[in-house]
DNA sequence: TCGTTCGCATTGACTGGACAATGCGTCGTG
DNA sequence: CACGACGCATTGTCCAGTCAATGCGAACGA
């Protein structure tokens, strides 16, 4: 059966027989060696492509996938370095050293989808404006994001050039006098739609993380929200949390 | 071709022509709709399995599957209530309620796997306490959860025993004089393995979160690593934030 | 009325072929 | 030596069929 196929090749990439990299044994070469139809030889490569393990090069043959994850931390947008010793260190051993990064940054004014507008408290009709950014690493896609801002209060300010912004476009919005003192993280996790597949070149078996960040002035207005797709091969997702010391314990 | 079946139906499911729950045209139905072979209507078929948005239920038929994510939040571990108005009402939204939970809980001693190990700041063939957690919800597994202690710390402590802790796991290891200050948080998304779709009984197509957080006493010593394995198709991760006036911004 | 058995529609697994698409290397040519 | 054309190995797509597994409902029997 396919599954002893898929299994077997499984096992010879776990305990390294085929390490990352390396090319597995062609379709013909299986359907010899376990004298099976060709069907059931790409149902078992098929599985393994779905779970993310191998990947087809055409028509060159199957190969074990390779992970290269970097850190994606949220709480980088209000505090550059890390607070605690420990995640100083899990950056740095993540780090994209050697790496060339690029990114391209769009502008434009846009009625929002309906779970945008909703966390942004706009009225069905009313507009936004987004940035849209999306980010390379060593020329290949590495994550797009897409922040949202209620279009009355960033109206001829410098997040409407499509420039970076190296004071942050949230420190604009402070200066504006739309400080963030909060934020809402959701994070959800699914397999991508067929265009974030195209924009992000995700092979089959490559889900993504959803996160869409919501921030919040004082006075609890909602006035950005920050839309990133993050492919699951490419990122660890971190935060770190700290706590004072009367602590109300729950399992 | 195959990808114009696909493409059709994912729009059906888009527009909801077909909605959620809803049977789709069976095997047979699509092989004379567009009259193809039949492997071409189960590659298509396939695609949208992977895809998480249908469902085989053999021999029933292919159905469009449905989506009830749970809330999952990190920081309720020691902060039972959230402190933002936003994050009550996401919690409320995405509620369990009417949804009958159960959970069974294991106590074992282990050498814990290397990347545990290596949080824990154990040597090799150091011993270590794990709390395995299975949660259910309507008789449907729902996440996993192994909490790992070095052994020396809590032998002969009520985290040994594998009853419910109402008081939680953490203030045992508070009363034993490892007070948690810090905890640093890893979030990889990928597909789950073979045993890991067992164990939740996870469709084709159905990616998982592996969550990893590693608990840190005020002297840096990591005296807890919980491990958890989420469903992407029943959870949402949620975080809140929040901080002080003075934010040095970075985009 | 209730319980059991059986048929049937449907998907799962598989065969053994065919032709198309594609990247790479080789060979030949200018 | 440089460049282009070609062949080739390999995967992608597809066909037409067979037999097995399975859950549901209908028919049947007690």
């Amino acid at each position: 059966m396919y599954q002893q196929i898929r299994d077997a090749l499984r096992q010879q990439i776990a305990d390294g027989t085929l390490s990352a990299g390396a090319q597995l044994p062609t379709e013909a070469a299986l359907t010899a060696q376990y004298d099976v139809g060709r069907a059931t030889v790409r149902q078992a490569l098929g599985e393994l492509v779905n779970e993310g393990l191998v990947v087809p090069m055409r028509p060159r043959g199957y190969f074990v996938k390779e992970r290269r994850p970097m850190v994606f931390r949220p709480q980088a947008e209000f505090r550059k370095r890390p607070y605690s010793a420990e995640m100083d260190a899990f950056v740095t051993e993540h780090s994209a050293d050697g790496r060339e990064p690029r990114q391209l940054i769009e502008v434009a004014i846009v009625e929002p989808a309906a779970d945008i507008a909703k966390r942004l408290h706009l009225e069905p009709g009313e507009l936004a404006a987004v940035r849209r950014r999306i980010r390379w690493l060593d020329g290949e896609p590495f994550n797009v994001n897409d922040s949202y801002f209620p279009l009355d209060i960033v109206r001829d300010s410098e997040i409407m050039r499509p420039e970076d912004i190296t004071r942050g476009a949230n420190e604009v919005l402070a200066e504006l006098g739309y400080r963030q003192v909060r934020a809402l993280d959701e994070l959800y996790v699914r397999m991508p739609t067929p265009d974030e597949a195209n924009r992000l070149e995700l092979g089959p078996g490559t889900p993504v993380a959803y996160h869409v960040c919501t921030g919040y002035t004082a006075d609890a207005r909602p006035v950005r929200v920050a839309v990133s797709v993050l492919p699951g091969d490419r990122h660890v997702i971190s935060y770190e949390r700290q706590w004072e010391q009367p602590q109300d314990g729950a399992e």
